[in-house]
DNA sequence: GATTTCCTTTGACATAGGTCAAATAGTGTT
DNA sequence: AACACTATTTGACCTATGTCAAAGGAAATC
């Protein structure tokens, strides 16, 4: 998915205003299981995923990697508090398979947002699309047995769910992997 | 607090934008108990608590309600997705207490975001907010005891935690109010 | 293609927190 | 004050899932 096809999908901006937007994400070429962002560090770049996936994660008491979620082909990938608030960052932003990213510093994208008010509005709704997703994953979470919630995962990620380490998305979902395992066999 | 002081603690409105956006919001008093949406209704308004407090709950397969979500003082409430999407409420939206509410229709709020910018911003910052928490309760929720999920609940709604019945706290932190409840002596 | 390292599966056992049922305490209403 | 209703607590027992440990498989590196 080209970023420019996903701004337009969202909020149909003319072409005009699409090039000076574009101009200011860079497209960066980012390897296998490169980190974008450490935890406690400040998230300085939002990025959106052209090809490749990636995960935020991070160390719990006893030094265990907690996958806190997986972002896709098409979506935008951050820190998401440590970007816009430019606070600390709770979690490791990685990259989990060779990937076409285009990145924007908040000062770009702040400038934007003043510049384009469709552009704000593409960040209000990109964000709502996120609570609900995140809503559901706490529904998922709350209510639903392992089982289910790896019913969940497959429909959510289905593209992620074959591709990844099974460590990283039992931990996403709060189960052990051993449980993991065990569901994927049953 | 009152939804003037509200608006321009998020962004900074001049008088007349002010003016002009509050003739939109109609002030409701609402009785305890009262309930402002159904499941399966379409969330046609969006409300902002003055005094108060409210729940978004569901039942589920038992017949048994879940609490969602709680809205304090100070606070928009609505069923977020139903009312952004205009889609059928997987949620009951009710009223714990007696309440001074004031309230927005999409069309209202469609139309402020269109002619101010700022108001679009104001949306989104409140979204990113809303965000922050729902994240914040999925940590809780996955990975901490019952226990620790209490004092979570202590610091995120101190004000509501002593106000509501038992058995809507048990089921927002996922537990039985059985557990709740030895928690609570312990 | 051998070796090292990482990832997944399997088994045995432990436990937090669930469920069910009954008792107790509160609250609001005539 | 007595009644009805609702909310909370307590006890006994149960189960899903966790933890620990060890064995297999895959895949990366030399």
């Amino acid at each position: 998915m080209n970023i420019s096809d996903f701004l337009s999908s969202i909020v149909p901006f003319t072409a005009a205003e699409l090039k000076d937007i574009l101009v200011h994400f860079k497209k960066e070429s980012v390897p296998k299981n490169h980190t974008l962002v450490r935890q406690g560090e400040i998230c300085k770049t939002l990025y959106f995923i052209e090809k490749g996936m990636g995960r935020s994660y991070y160390l719990n008491e006893n030094g265990k990697e907690i996958t806190q979620w997986f972002f896709g082909i098409g979506k935008f990938m951050s820190s998401v508090d440590s970007f816009f608030q430019q606070s600390p960052s709770l979690y490791y932003l990685e990259v989990l398979e060779d990937a076409t990213l285009y990145s924007i510093s908040k000062e770009d994208i702040d400038q934007l947002f003043a510049k384009y008010p469709k552009m704000e509005k593409m960040g209000r709704l990109v964000t709502i699309e996120m609570l609900t997703r995140v809503v559901n994953k706490l529904n998922a979470i709350q209510f639903q047995t392992a089982k289910e919630r790896y019913d969940y995962m497959l429909t959510e990620f289905p593209d992620i769910a074959y591709h990844v380490p099974l460590g990283h998305i039992a931990s996403y979902l709060g189960m052990s992997q051993e449980t993991l395992s065990r569901i994927r066999k049953g």
